[in-house]
DNA sequence: TTGAAAGCGGTACCAA
DNA sequence: TTGGTACCGCTTTCAA
């Protein structure tokens, strides 16, 4: 583990000084061509690579950007936004010799905590917040200790530099589907409660079903995981007048609810239709497949992480929203069986 | 952004030297009690944190450690090793103030290279290796960095200390399971080519059928995808006489295969039998659900952080096995249908 | 037990 | 265009 090259060597080699050498690499200005060529040559000859710990300590710049997940392990572990999230992030920081570093935490006074320290100890230059809150601690937290940061889907409000992708226009067009095609009692799973898109979609399920005429049917809360979609079904669908259709806040949900209903004897979809959100790729493969909103999970952390770069050049950044939702429509939504409690007219 | 506290206010404010600050802080003798007790009660109150940026550059240590994640985009999105085995890692990391740096490359060529800059620019203390080959290009490449490194799920050859769940004990148990039922005609879909853990199952499988007097059905590999294992129904299962049963490398693929069986006219479990790999919590609520072999990343994880720290930390480390994987027996796993072309005996 | 001072590997200012 | 040098914030000798 020598890495006895340092800026000393390539300036002696080079017959220069140190300065000269930093200037070099840097591309700044001060240096002739001819001597930027000969250093360069040398550094290379060398294999020097500057180090990150000198760099970072003389340049306060650590030259990483943090990234605390905030929920408990077991949902983690089958989070459908996570990786994709992370990739899109990662894609963008390479290139620009940035690294991510990534924490995890189990409750919301964890992950406090985690930012806290990241930003006291100059561990990063700045963070991504996901998961936001409607009134979200993290906000002023970061405000306090002075850590740029970039918010991901949060409310326009929000005093943080964002970067969105609306959930609205997918999901609006996905319930206007179930609603064509006949369904008049349309139930909501929704993802965990205090949450900015829970809210969102919530109201975009509501919106859609009041602007039809109809009454909204009864919202049950989960935590997004496959597992609380399941542990909902009975609440949903026990009743005397169980509904036709159940709009769910997200894939691991209506997977966990078809789960769900069948144990109660209801299929998917003869008695039942089940939509999702999300886009999960395995929910191609299910059966029945299932409909679901296509999210970009990928673009949103490339647009993150540019955003948030910009923002620690000290360049004016903008929120940025990246292109809408989609609605994919497959087997797990069809048209309701004619319900036998009301006769038909013409009987 | 100004932490303006700085070892030389807390040395200022105790009225003792910026060596004293240190040793009591970081619990080194030389340090009377109540000097020690009065450094500690000022930093409190002034809230100082140690700079990692100084520590770093002073202590040769970047508090840090490095996982690079291999594989095309489109299978992570969905891997569920992963986030878990990162679950683990981070709790190990947390308590000892290490953080993980995570970077993801689509190629071989790529991550190599993100290893190599890793240590070069001493980013990292150290990193873990995952997805291991049979022989693995990362390892001389870590010797001649010098970069310390953990293997997880290494062949036992290999020179690099590692973690390990031994996948034996689950799959031969489930394979043996599925010939107990009756299944005479076992294929394998195996996960990708080069891999150490698929060369395993693929032993494994081979041997429990060869130990059962049984020749081993057809063998497909995957990459691991719901989508390969969709492909790779075809050419599975289109054959004159297909297998009554496949066994597959992880529970993506599983999923995909059944899909692929499906779209053939194939019913599973009543036409085909179908076993995965992982035991990814979503396995248990699928229709039929989803027959496995339980795997434990987080703890894997969590050994593998606590392997590598007692590295770097200079201690004599030994290999470490977690406890086995187990079957999970579940609906997609039944006896096979007695076969048609051979008439019963007692005709 | 304490403190002064020399690094660690860069960046950047200021003179030459 | 160059080189000398003062930091950045901490760790770690070595004297006092």
């Amino acid at each position: 583990m020598r890495s006895r090259v340092t800026i000393l060597d390539v300036a002696a080699e080079a017959q220069v000084s140190i300065a000269s050498v930093s200037a070099a690499l840097n591309d700044r200005p001060g240096v002739s061509t001819e001597t930027r060529a000969r250093i360069l040559a040398v550094a290379d000859r060398l294999g020097w690579v500057p180090s990150l710990r000198g760099r970072s300590l003389s340049g306060k710049r650590a030259y990483a950007v943090g990234l605390v997940l905030e929920r408990a392990t077991t949902v983690l572990e089958s989070d459908p936004f996570f990786a994709a999230f992370i990739a899109g992030v990662e894609s963008v920081l390479e290139r620009r010799g940035y690294a991510l570093v990534l924490q995890m935490a189990g409750t919301h006074k964890a992950a406090t905590e985690r930012y806290r320290r990241m930003a006291l100890d100059h561990r990063v230059d700045g963070v991504f917040l996901t998961d936001m809150a409607a009134t979200d601690p993290r906000v002023p937290l970061l405000r306090d200790l002075g850590l740029p940061a970039v918010a991901v889907n949060s409310d326009p409000g929000c005093e943080l530099p964002s970067v969105r992708q609306d959930h609205l226009p997918g999901l609006r067009s996905l319930v206007e589907q179930v609603v064509a095609l006949g369904h008049s009692d349309v139930a909501h799973l929704a993802g965990r409660r205090g949450l900015i898109h829970t809210r969102q979609r919530l109201a975009v399920w509501r919106s859609v079903l009041v602007d039809a005429g109809l009454r909204p049917g009864p919202v049950v809360y989960g935590d997004f995981s496959t597992e609380s979609g399941s542990r909902a079904a009975p609440r949903l669908l026990a009743g005397p007048t169980p509904p036709s259709a159940v709009v769910c806040a997200s894939d691991l949900m209506a997977v966990g609810l078809v789960s769900g209903a069948g144990a109660l004897g209801l299929d998917v979809p003869s008695d039942l239709s089940v939509t999702g959100f999300d886009g999960i790729e395995i929910g191609g493969f299910l059966r029945p497949s299932l409909t679901t909103v296509a999210t970009a999970p990928r673009r949103l952390g490339a647009a993150a992480a540019e955003t948030l770069l910009r923002l620690l050049d000290g360049d004016r950044v903008e929120d940025v929203e990246i292109e809408a939702t989609t609605p994919v429509l497959r087997g797990s939504l069809v048209a309701p069986r004619p319900t036998r409690s009301v006769p038909p007219r013409n009987v």
